[in-house]
DNA sequence: TTGAAAGCGCTAACAC
DNA sequence: GTGTTAGCGCTTTCAA
């Protein structure tokens, strides 16, 4: 079974190969008559004629493939965000190819650049760091890239992500509202934006709550190693925490693990918020507060945009924060007595 | 930052773009001398020369894009063995594109399709059903393709799975050890390759070890809910068991729900054994009993068995059983005094 | 060892 | 409305 090309489409409905494109593109079908577009339809349905989008892609330079690049697919957090991209791209006729970096910017640029010479149509980035050049190279190039998830410095790509400020709010509201009144955050590494916007707006809600004994601690990454001892080098300096607001829900788990190394239970010594409500949190003991961020949401929203980038080529940088929500669940109870 | 093309590479080589597509190409290069090969590479870097993949897949009809087909990418089985095929495919130069067929026949048959429009080089696919049309297609269109995880029944492809009849022995051998002499199995659906074989390494071992009060109950599919539903109705038939079987992970933590709901104790009243040892069980409390499966390695391979189909050409349909490990957690306990 | 030239399958600008 | 023509950027015979 040989591949059908388009001429013996043609030939076969007695047309123009010429025609027989034009007839069988949705765009140019105008300009054709009925009857040829009825009897080249037919002929392609019979012989089985799937065109060759190479051809196509080198004729028009448009491949209708769009990469994904994530840093670890392996992590709870992205499958969501890839089916959500996956499943808008694919009704609008697109195919996505996704890329794990394994968190290296090295394998990361280069994938990037093959991925370019593949002639893909755009970039969904979910490894933006604060400094990145790979975007830096995305953008002096002009590539159609829509960032989810995390965001550059240089802001010069539209992102989806989720309310940062305000999800870390209602993590420390409701610590306050425990009784809380010394509280550490667990950030996450500093060339990340999640780790800046939630750490900045941290320190902002503790002020405004009037929370005096405060203090921030970074991970070197979203690990629970790096999560765990992080935690533990701040309860080693500062023991009077009764709680601790983590910036990612895997960073929370490193949290835990230093608490229990110290012999502090959660929540009756030491309470503990995550974030992003990954899949598996509800089903830990006891069950992890979070604050649910929609991923997959994020993942459709991020590939709505590319598509709008790709057909309309307008678009001011938008950037479109989503509605977050706090999961009350097992690892927060009021401050202990003291 | 317009894309430079060979031609304009050979130019600045003072070459001829045949010679320089020489030079640049490992196969043909030592047809040019030494000179010209530095001359060329020297100008293509200065450049930034990326090769149009396009236009090099249509000359060579090879497109060097491999898809993998998964089910559901939010099921923690797969992001591990994404990863390892990914990985071995990127050293060889190729690119993955990952399709998620959200577990629907009918989306599975239509994303290969216009996969196959694509060009793409081949198949690994996940999602094999015991009947499966996609997978007939692919067979008589003799397209290189490779299972992984579960196979079909017709078996006309190579396949790369791991021991489960051997797993299953673990798991109930140990139970059996353990002085259980009522389990239950249970079982994934029954139209997948995996629930049959480990029912049947089931049953098998079951009848070695001399146990008589012993059950299957199939689960609709490898969810949760599935697992619950089937536990439920089996434990309401013969409540008899002080132990179960599940064919995953998943289907393991329905069985656990369902065991709650009637107010068993786990591993108390019953022992539960998981199947996968996919991502987070060991956080549970208590941590699952499980068999780990080598999901990674199954990635790699499947993209190693691919890659030889693809170079090699021939091959003898391979079926590749990766050795399991009894990880003993939480889950199971002594049997009950009756 | 290198240059010349043809062509992969398709689309789009131009003629008729 | 439809046919004609000229490539998209690359590889690969075939000559030189």
């Amino acid at each position: 079974m040989a591949r059908v090309r388009l001429v013996e489409v043609a030939r076969a409905a007695g047309v123009h190969p010429g025609t027989a494109s034009r007839a069988l593109n949705p765009e140019a079908r105008d300009g054709v008559s009925k009857q040829t577009v009825r009897r080249v339809e037919q002929a392609a349905k019979e012989l089985g004629y799937v065109p060759n989008s190479m051809a196509r892609g080198l004729r028009t330079s448009r491949t209708m493939v769009v990469a994904l690049v994530v840093p670890d697919i392996t992590n709870p957090l992205f499958p969501p965000i890839v089916r959500g991209a996956e499943h808008v791209l694919n009704a609008a006729g697109y195919t996505l190819v996704l890329t794990d970096t394994n968190n290296e910017a090295e394998t990361e640029r280069d994938q990037v650049r093959a991925l370019r010479g593949r002639g893909v149509d755009g970039f969904i980035v979910a490894t933006a760091r604060w400094e990145d050049e790979t975007l830096q190279e995305l953008a002096e190039a002009e590539v159609p890239t829509v960032l989810v998830n995390r965001r550059n410095g240089a802001g010069s790509f539209p992102f989806v992500g989720s309310d940062d400020r305000h999800g870390v709010r209602l993590c420390v509201e409701e610590l306050a509202d425990l009784g809380h009144r010394s509280i550490l955050h667990l950030a996450g590494p500093p060339n990340t934006s999640t780790a800046a916007s939630r750490a900045a707006a941290f320190t902002q809600v503790a002020a405004e709550r009037g929370l005096a004994d405060v203090y921030t601690a970074s991970a070197d990454s979203y690990s629970e190693e790096a999560g765990e001892e992080a935690a533990a080098h701040a309860l080693h300096e500062h023991p009077s925490f009764t709680a601790i607001v983590a910036a990612s829900d895997v960073l929370a788990l490193g949290a835990q693990a230093a608490l229990a190394a110290r012999g502090l239970r959660c929540p009756q010594d030491v309470s503990v918020t995550g974030y992003n409500d990954v899949d598996y949190v509800r089903k830990l003991t006891p069950p992890l507060t979070t604050v649910r961020v929609p991923l997959r949401r994020e993942g459709e929203l991020a590939a709505e945009t590319l598509l709008g980038l790709l057909d309309g080529g307008s678009s001011v940088p938008t950037q479109l924060l989503l509605p977050v929500e706090l999961m009350r669940r097992g690892t927060t109870a009021p401050a202990p007595a003291r």
